[in-house]
DNA sequence: CACACATGGTTGTAGCTACAACCATCTCAC
DNA sequence: GTGAGATGGTTGTAGCTACAACCATGTGTG
């Protein structure tokens, strides 16, 4: 039976094999490259400053819990113990939402306003520095083209954010 | 001093900032959608399947951990935990490497061979599923030359794998 | 209006990774 | 040949994520 599976399992070809052994050592290799920058200048993991990040850019820096996990791409638990870190550094405040009783509210404080707006230049010159300043704006569009049908398939139902909705 | 660090960055225009969000979200949910089909079919991580798979190819199923290091794009300390716990599996061993005494050799147990050989059609499948066969051949290529530029920037030294260096 | 189920969120814990400290062996200049 | 530094690898530990269990509130159906 496996032996079935085996035979007629569609192995990659040369291309298909080049493109995927990149891409993987890209997913191995880029988060340890954002992560070092981030937590050497700011004290932050990547995804520390993607929450901020959500939360300075909507209406009064407020974003409900459930939101904000799926602009960041993570789940609730993940999300939970983040911004639980984030509030004791005083970067991010908690509340009750007054609509939703089961609802909590999360916010960027004036201090953690004032942190992401120090952190965001060196962050976006890291990565210029390594993803967009090395590609041609042809290749900019296939970038978001790409990663956009991949994110079709492996978010099928659109739980997560609309950013990258086509 | 902060102000002219700020109103002198380059920020993203649009196209460049769509890229990088999609690119970012498919480094935040790629590695999970791989890591979770491994751990539930074979009880695997996805780094554990590539450190398997690169033993599978070497001649003898034998490498020096520092080899097996760059090729699976981690860090020393990395791999002697992973191998450490493989070995208690009985997937791989390790033996002292008779050319060099410092060196230790990794090499794939006849069990972990049969493992990888049933795990890989399952793997092979679930990243054509998400990545491969939802792209174009001109797309398979384009994503290549990205990869590779941006591995270029991340690796300047070649430090490791020589797999995606063009 | 009561019950079942869905939704929103938190917490506990196991397991993996990063970083630093450490040890052994090799190389080479003198 | 011996001391200094480079190379190869392991181990300890702090910190983050995944998963499961859990609790509270909301919603809909009879």
């Amino acid at each position: 039976m496996w032996q079935n599976v085996f035979v007629s399992t569609r192995w990659l070809d040369d291309a298909e094999m080049t493109a995927w052994v990149r891409l993987a050592a890209v997913l191995e290799l880029l988060p340890g490259v954002l992560d070092s920058q981030l937590r050497r200048d700011a004290e932050l993991t990547h995804y520390e400053y993607y929450v901020m990040a959500m939360l300075s850019e909507a209406p009064k820096r407020t974003l409900r819990m459930t939101a904000l996990a799926q602009r960041t791409n993570a789940t609730l638990p993940r999300l939970s113990h983040v911004v639980k870190r984030l509030e004791d550094r005083g970067i991010v405040e908690r509340f009750p939402c007054p609509e939703d009783a089961r609802a909590t509210n999360a916010r960027l404080t004036a201090a953690g306003w004032k942190k992401i707006r120090a952190t965001a230049p060196g962050h976006v010159e890291t990565v210029r520095q390594h993803v967009i300043d090395v590609l041609t704006p042809e290749q900019i569009t296939q970038l978001a083209e790409i990663t956009g049908a991949i994110l079709e398939s492996v978010d099928p139902e659109g739980n997560l954010s609309a950013v990258y909705r086509r």
